[in-house]
DNA sequence: TACAGTGCTTTTTTT
DNA sequence: AAGCACTGTA
């Protein structure tokens, strides 16, 4: 075994041997807090505490996995398998599916992601005879989030005087109904949402004594990481779990707390204090991450916040570069200038492309970045936007395979019954829900009792082979894995034949997302398998049986009379079908994304908290985006956007680049914004502010404006201000002159000073050569900085770099394929 | 019933 | 810009 307490500092190592009674561990960014958690979690293990004991609640997947990996290195075994590690809802519907019965649901109900629950809303409230366009289904969905979030059932919802108060001043006073319905109907489809996964988590604690207690005795030490962003109830789930031994140590850092959207509140982290006698709290301030330069800049933007808890960040690092302040003129300027920046920093201090992370406000941001990436020929990956899991063939896919699993499932029903077409339309659609709806049944019963309900026999017809089909797939779950139900479920649908058969791009691609997803599949129950048989080799139990007497076999709720448990099921194990789709719902993408791989890493600052990179772009810093509109209402809402500023500078371990564009382009139109107000709360002394007018690439202009770079453009004539700054005298004080615009163009603004060129006026006749056979000793000259000689040849076959020594100008490196040079000699 | 074309809306962040 | 719902046509 390592040992494990060499190399923490005094504060790490209290926050580790401190394995008794309430623990709350102040962990300011960077300052080790994984390397404690999980120290933390190989100290309990090498003092004797069971692995199965231990419960730590991450808030990714991937921190999951990592804490697991690290644990499992420490102690150099294999013990850390038994450890139950995972996300808060992971690891809840994992323990619900054994347990679920006990609350009424079916041990294989159905999770339903976001867009599962806004079109079950949108159906209840047509159902209601509302207004869709007032009643928007997203809108609905998170206000029933919230509340769920706060542990407000519809009863309690449509009885709060001041909910109340809010949905009427909203005109919304059905949302109450709606909610009671919504919830109603996911119970009646055997389906729970996100957020049910943690209310009937604690509804089952709260009314099931026998779980409470059983899991109580298990979870002998809790520790939840990124405690700022829980919410009420997962507060009171801990509290429920972890009272009987009080063994609860939570991490946070306030001043990373971003997902009040989501209900996360700070409150959680004075309550803690509250709830508990003695907590023991430890700081941890050195920061291991950045350099003195951003960290420097960070306390001071966080500084700009009222409430929080008193602490400062300091280190040992180096003071590193200044922080690169740049504005450019459009969001395509923009990306190029990261794209160009990060293609020099590859060659000037040998960087690989994983060392970069462009982070930004919104999703929307990352299209700007992806065309410069993609025309500079640099790798990078997008985490976050539309996940593999919800692409329409996937979810198509799955829609058979959740239907099977669990017929009551009436999202996945409509979805497929008639895809491929097969004659069972809208008309008939309805009229099941119709029936479904008055008898109080399923609609899937609906269909399997067609004939009672008079249809005509052609769609009589239809139904029954649709009933036929999905009744043979689902006899196939007892004996075969989640893969091989999968690959028959293809083929006898015919859907990826189909796909297969469309011969257009997006067809293609169509095509090869569902071989991705029987691919992935497969490489599961692979896994899932390996595991097991560790499992055989008595190193690992599996599930709950090891502190109860095994439970009676669950009534299944699927198909006629499923019998018990049989020999086949048991040698199948772990990789049924069923245990897929549990994970899956769950799972995000960047979960199955290989972070060591050698590309850009593109994302939101939400996705990148918890994440560090040696290179950061934080992009889009402007008025209404970052801060974003919709959050400058309050001093709460600003003061999160802070945390947000605060959390992307400190992603950056050596450079940071921090941009905004002049304008930029939003549902297809141009706006023009201000820059960020949080720009002003830069300290000066650490930050060189910059133009960049399209950066190197002013040869290939792609902006939207044709013609010429940004930087020529600027050159042209202004005309009249048509803009609405509304703080002109402290903006121009901030960043140089106003922005101007010409009369038929967005205002430019004139760039601060730039690094002095002494400008070259080349011969009339300049024309460029072709630079494809330059060496060191040639003698050119350039458009701008005139005459030199080549001193370096550098770069690759496809992107040569030379540097030129100018006699004016001094050394330059030049990017041959952007750049315009005569060859002298 | 199925598809093609048209107009309309888009809330920041996510399990 | 783009996706979606709705309308009209075959």
């Amino acid at each position: 075994m390592i040992d494990y307490l060499k190399g923490l500092n005094e504060r790490q190592k209290e926050a580790v041997i401190t394995i008794d009674g309430p623990l709350m561990i102040v962990a300011g960014a960077g300052s080790g807090k994984t390397k404690v958690l999980t120290t933390r979690i190989a100290h309990l293990m090498a003092q004797g505490v069971d692995a199965f004991n231990i419960l730590a609640l991450t808030f990714t997947n991937k921190a999951a996995k990592e804490m697991k990996e690290r644990v499992e290195h420490i102690l150099g075994n294999h013990e850390a398998r038994n450890l139950y590690i995972g996300t808060f809802h992971s690891v809840f519907a994992r323990i619900l599916r054994s347990e679920a019965t006990k609350i009424g649901y079916p041990s294989n109900f159905t999770i339903y992601d976001t867009d599962d629950a806004k079109s079950v809303i949108k159906t209840v409230i047509n159902e209601m005879n509302l207004d869709d366009k007032h009643y928007k289904p997203s809108t609905v969905y998170n206000r029933i989030s919230s509340a769920k979030n706060a542990l407000v059932n519809a009863e309690e919802y449509k009885n709060d005087w001041h909910i109340q108060q809010e949905d009427m001043r909203a005109n919304r006073p059905a949302i109450a109904q709606i909610y009671d319905s919504y919830a109603k109907r996911c119970f009646k489809n055997g389906a729970m949402d996100f957020d049910d996964l943690l209310i009937k988590f604690y509804e089952l604690l709260k009314t099931v004594p026998e779980s409470l207690s059983k899991y109580q005795r298990r979870f002998k030490y809790i520790m939840i990481d990124e405690y700022q962003d829980t919410n009420p109830a997962q507060y009171e789930i801990i509290k429920l779990l972890g009272a009987m031994h009080e063994n609860v140590c939570v991490v946070g850092d306030d001043a990373q707390s971003i997902y009040s959207f989501r209900g996360a509140t700070i409150e959680n982290i004075l309550q803690f204090q509250k709830d508990y006698d003695n907590v023991h709290v430890v700081k941890l301030e050195q920061n291991y991450r950045s350099t003195k330069n951003i960290l420097n800049v960070a306390n001071e933007v966080i500084a700009n916040n009222k409430g929080q808890i008193e602490k400062t960040l300091f280190t040992d690092n180096g003071d590193g570069e200044k922080l690169k302040l740049v504005r450019t003129l459009t969001d395509n300027d923009e990306g190029k200038f990261v794209a160009d920046t990060i293609q020099e920093q590859k060659l000037r201090n040998h960087y690989r492309n994983k060392d970069f992370a462009i982070l930004y406000r919104t999703n929307a941001q990352s299209r700007a970045m992806e065309e410069s990436l993609r025309r500079m020929g640099i790798p990078y990956i997008i985490y976050g936007g539309i996940s593999f899991y919800q692409r329409k063939e996937i979810k198509d896919f799955i829609a058979y395979l959740r239907l099977i699993v669990n017929p009551r499932d009436e999202e996945a029903l409509k979805r497929i019954i008639n895809y491929p077409v097969r004659g069972i339309g809208k008309t008939t659609v309805d009229k099941c829900v119709l029936f479904a709806n008055e008898q109080n049944i399923s609609m899937w019963e609906v269909l399997t009792r067609a004939q009672e309900y008079g249809f005509k026999a052609g769609t009589l017809e239809a139904i029954d082979n649709f009933v036929t089909m999905i009744r043979s797939f689902a006899s196939m779950l007892q004996k075969n894995n989640a893969y091989d139900v999968a690959v028959h479920v293809g083929k006898q649908t015919n859907i990826v034949k189909e796909l297969f058969n469309d011969k257009s791009t997006e067809g293609l691609q169509r095509y090869e997302n569902t071989q991705e997803l029987l691919n992935s599949i497969k490489e599961w129950v692979d896994d899932t398998a390996n595991r097991q048989q560790i499992d055989d080799d008595g190193v690992m139990i599996e599930e709950e049986k090891l502190f109860d007497e095994p439970e009676k076999p669950q009534q299944e709720l699927s198909f006629d009379a499923a019998p018990a448990q049989t020999e086949e099921q048991k040698k199948l194990g772990a990789v049924t079908l069923g245990a897929y789709l549990q994970q899956i719902t769950l799972l995000t993408d960047a979960d199955d994304k290989d972070p060591d791989a050698d590309n850009v890493k593109l994302m939101t600052i939400h996705a990148a908290k918890g994440l560090e990179f040696e290179c950061v772009f934080a992009a889009g810093l402007e008025e209404q985006l970052f801060p974003s509109a919709l959050s400058i209402n309050t001093r709460e809402e600003l003061e999160e956007e802070r945390r947000l500023f605060y959390v992307v500078i400190t992603r950056a371990k050596k450079k940071l680049w921090i941009t905004y564009a002049n304008t930029r382009y939003k549902f297809g139109q141009i706006v023009q914004n201000e820059p960020s107000r949080f720009l002003d709360e830069l300290p000066e002394q650490y930050v060189d502010k910059s133009y960049a007018g399209g950066g190197l690439r002013n040869q290939s202009s792609g902006s939207s404006f044709g013609g010429g770079s940004a930087f020529d453009r600027m050159k042209g004539g202004f005309g009249n201000r048509n803009n609405d700054y509304t703080d002109v005298a402290n903006a121009e004080k901030r960043y140089g002159a106003p922005p101007k615009a010409n009369t038929s163009k967005p205002s430019y603004a004139t760039p601060p000073a730039r690094p002095q060129t002494v400008e070259h006026k080349p011969a009339a006749d300049f024309v460029a050569s072709d630079t494809s056979n330059l060496e060191v000793g040639n003698k050119v000259e350039h458009q701008k900085f005139g005459f030199g000689e080549v001193i370096k040849m550098e770069g690759s076959a496809h992107n040569p770099i030379a540097t030129v020594k100018f006699e004016l100008n001094g050394e330059k490196k030049i990017m041959l394929n952007y750049a315009k040079l005569r060859i002298v000699n």
